[in-house]
DNA sequence: AAGTTTTTTGCTACCGGTAGCAAACGCGCA
DNA sequence: TGCGCGTTTGCTACCGGTAGCAAAAAACTT
């Protein structure tokens, strides 16, 4: 394997000096045509390219962008993963893929991010506990932002779908299909109040004059989750107590809970009791599950996200609106 | 935001030089305990972390891995990525996520990687034909592989599921069911090739006297056109000259069709139509499909792959038998 | 105590670019 | 032909580390 050819190599080569043929691949560099021409031929005969890697020391800007994720259960990610890569990419950045977890933690994950001195840091829907930050100085490090989840640190702007105007959109529509006796399903506790979706309900029904709520809670974000939740309710309630209409914290919860009602209790969704979800995940759609849901504006988010990362906006938290998506479930 | 501490910063605040500061960071190196702990108690004070992409230009090694991937619609791609990204993290090595799609195709991605000094790139299920390469020149360039998909680029080598085996089981258990009127549904030509999926399909049924075997396109692989293909089928076909049952290409083109047969027809899976898929994707197992299908080695794959990264392992093309996962479909 | 070996430390050179200043060049004009 | 000016080119210094040799210091012999 031949040895890559550096900028010296082909000026060498071309008779003149390594920043003449640095400033040939530069965009609006001072050089003269002939010059350019000299050089680009000799580049191409050595198939050199430009490296970025001792560009990024230089100047201090490696154009890649840190993507905390935590929670590959949900496919929701999926779609924001896409987005958020093609969006990066149009930019020139490109994304570094950081699995967190209970054995790559955040702190370890934005330690290494520190360390390979990427510009940016997003968590994309991480549930980061301020705590975590307390052991941890990151001087001149890397910007962070949240994506799809509130931020808890100061100084760390969140790009969000506003949840109280889709919490308030999606319980309205409930209410206007005459359902009285709502229950909501949350995920495991600290995840949940990031996301701010179960209080925005219980004051929603409770400006309604409802306060009975039934709440189940499931361990995980994740269908076998949000299934045992939901048989853990229905097999301790009457089925004259049962909640009319669940609201479930995201699509993956709704799909088991809907799983477990239909296939293990017989009953009818949503004649016996409706279904909703939040995200509008691919499968939300499928006539199987024909989830009614609240899709969050990914793409706007996405845009804002690398808007502030390339100080294009300034950075601060932002909330936007997303879309109601009624279906046959609720 | 204050400077970032430099192996220099530290050594000129400790007494000492700067390759000392160096040594105290480098594990086995020779260096007194007192001179290490000296160093270190200032660079806990100036919040020193080594740079690595200093290093990375110094050592011709950047720890990071491209992974390419273009098809966002498959929720499987996700348990690649989650396996992968924990596989490589655990190794010191971090993925570089790079969509591959019409506005950022494979030529583009790879010369990027390639400037960017990258360790090694994976195709992760991505379809690249030889042709692409034609026109770039990859000197010294990162090592490619192939992962879940066939190679069809002479040197690069493919981490693969054993599709023949895989398929035979399938239909084994297909045609010990019963099943005597099999059909297959493919996704785009060129990708479908890479599979392989089709032809040991015919060539088994062949082998046991079947050569009817009719064969529905999907134009992407999404359970949209999973569905469309099914519809068109439907439509034009008699109920007794249908098939008895329908292997798909993979779970995401079957959950369409599961959703067309069921909901638009009326008919009821498995007893009109059966289905099988392939991948054993997350949602295969819900109640709603409960879909019979093969599960890829995801966790071996990428275990294989990483160590061919890290030189651990031989570069060169294999192949790992899966699991079949019976289920009601089917 | 001097000589020898081993360990520790400092050094030069380098990885492949960038930044910005200074010298060399080319051109128009007097 | 010579002067002044703007453009092009080359230069030094630097980004923050690594590699490996040479000098200095410490440890071991006899």
């Amino acid at each position: 394997m031949a040895k890559r050819a550096t900028a010296r190599d082909v000026a060498e080569q071309a008779g003149v000096s390594k920043w003449t043929v640095i400033r040939a691949f530069t965009p609006g560099a001072s050089i003269t045509e002939s010059s350019r021409a000299k050089v680009m031929a000799v580049a191409e005969k050595l198939n050199y390219r430009p490296n970025l890697l001792a560009r990024s020391l230089a100047t201090n800007l490696t154009h890649q962008v840190a993507v905390l994720v935590d929670d590959f259960e949900n496919p929701y990610k999926l779609s924001f993963l896409e987005r958020l890569t093609l969006e990066l990419q149009s930019e020139g950045l490109v994304a570094v893929l950081i699995n967190i977890n209970e054995h790559f933690d955040h702190v370890h994950a934005l330690l290494n991010a520190d360390q390979r001195q990427l510009d940016a840091v997003i968590m994309c829907g991480t549930a980061f506990r301020t705590e975590m930050l307390q052991d941890v100085r990151l001087d001149g490090a890397a910007p962070m932002f949240v994506l799809a989840r509130d931020s808890q640190i100061p100084g760390v702007p969140a790009i969000n779908c506003d949840t109280t105007l889709a919490i308030k959109d999606l319980c309205r529509h409930l209410h206007e299909k005459g359902y009285r006796r709502p229950g909501f399903m949350a995920g495991p506790k600290t995840l949940s109040t990031a996301l701010g979706r179960r209080r925005a309900f219980k004051a929603f029904w409770k400006a309604h004059g409802i306060t009975e709520m039934p709440e189940l809670a499931a361990h995980h974000y994740s269908a076998a989750s949000g299934a045992e939740a939901v048989r853990r309710y229905l097999n301790e309630v009457s089925p004259a107590g049962r909640v009319d209409v669940l609201l479930c914290e995201n699509d993956v919860l709704a799909f088991g809970a809907m799983d477990v009602i239909r296939s293990e209790f017989g009953l009818k969704v949503p004649a016996d009791i409706a279904v909703a979800g939040f995200d509008n995940t691919l499968f939300a759609a499928a006539p199987a599950y024909d989830l009614t849901t609240y899709e969050q504006p990914v793409e706007a988010m996405v845009k804002a996200a690398v808007a502030m990362i390339l100080g294009r906006e300034p950075k601060k938290t932002v909330t936007m609106p997303g879309r109601l998506v009624v279906r046959g479930s609720a």
